[in-house]
DNA sequence: GCCGCATTATTCGTATACAAACGAAAAACG
DNA sequence: CGTTTTTCGTTTGTATACGAATAATGCGGC
């Protein structure tokens, strides 16, 4: 005997549901700094704030972009002058980026909005749960 | 006095998890069913499984998808021949949807595939716990 | 029966996202 | 020291994803 199959339903599957977790949140996000950055430009400027200086490669890997999506975010915010490139005095293949002033001026304001952000993604649950979700949520990456 | 600021971790943010946890998803699903469909397009044969015959427009809101984005992915699932276009006899304007016969003849093991990805993303836990993460994402939604 | 409004599908532009391949430079290692 | 292997940055191609605009059609109200 087999045992009863259970159905697939689309609706019930991880994999779809972060879809649309990912797709409000992106909605949220959009609502408070849409006109400034997009969710991936804000991570690589937040996570740069962290480190200081880097390069291209590493800030991909702090902030989990293929170094072919990174180049493009960089690009971006290099033209929108937040972003700054310098030559790696003892490394001839990298170029060390930071955040120029308008970039570092801009980091106290973007914390603020990324608070908020997450604030109104997590607004349906309690704080007991947003913490419970953030600790499953981790423990599948 | 104001409050202790708490600062701002990127690692710490919703938006942030749920990218990388979408990840890792399509990482295990491009294993189990890379050479055939994309996660979105795996998600339009299944609703359309479901639904037996629709609208584009109607398909891409049973899947989250924009009208723009939904319109390549079903040009590329019937440039695989899975996917059939019959014009609307009651409606000039749409065309209708469905499988074709190599699309149904696939559903049934796209169906175990697909809850293989899902218990592959979950594994890392155990079953009320995944109980748990799925009832606190879809409240996000 | 006509007119304004909504819906359908398409198209354009921009921005991730990733695989794959490439040349240049650095590191590892015998 | 020289070779093998990595790493860095870039480019190409494909596939979402969404805003915005458009043309054609349908529909409700008067």
């Amino acid at each position: 005997m087999r045992g009863a199959e259970r159905p697939y339903r689309l609706d019930d599957q991880v994999g779809y549901i972060l879809r649309l977790a990912s797709q409000r949140h992106a909605t949220l996000f959009l609502a408070r700094l849409g006109s400034d950055l997009t969710p991936t430009q804000f991570a690589a400027m937040v996570r740069l704030a962290e480190m200081g200086q880097c390069s291209q490669n590493e800030l991909g890997r702090q902030t989990a972009m293929d170094v072919a999506t990174v180049k493009g975010v960089v690009d971006r915010l290099r033209a929108k002058g937040l972003v700054t490139q310098n030559a790696d005095p003892g490394d001839k293949r990298r170029s060390l980026l930071s955040l120029s002033q308008k970039g570092k001026a801009m980091i106290a304001d973007l914390h603020a909005r990324g608070h908020a952000v997450t604030a109104d993604t997590l607004e349906p649950l309690d704080p007991a749960e947003q913490e419970t979700l953030l600790a499953l949520l981790r423990r599948l990456v």
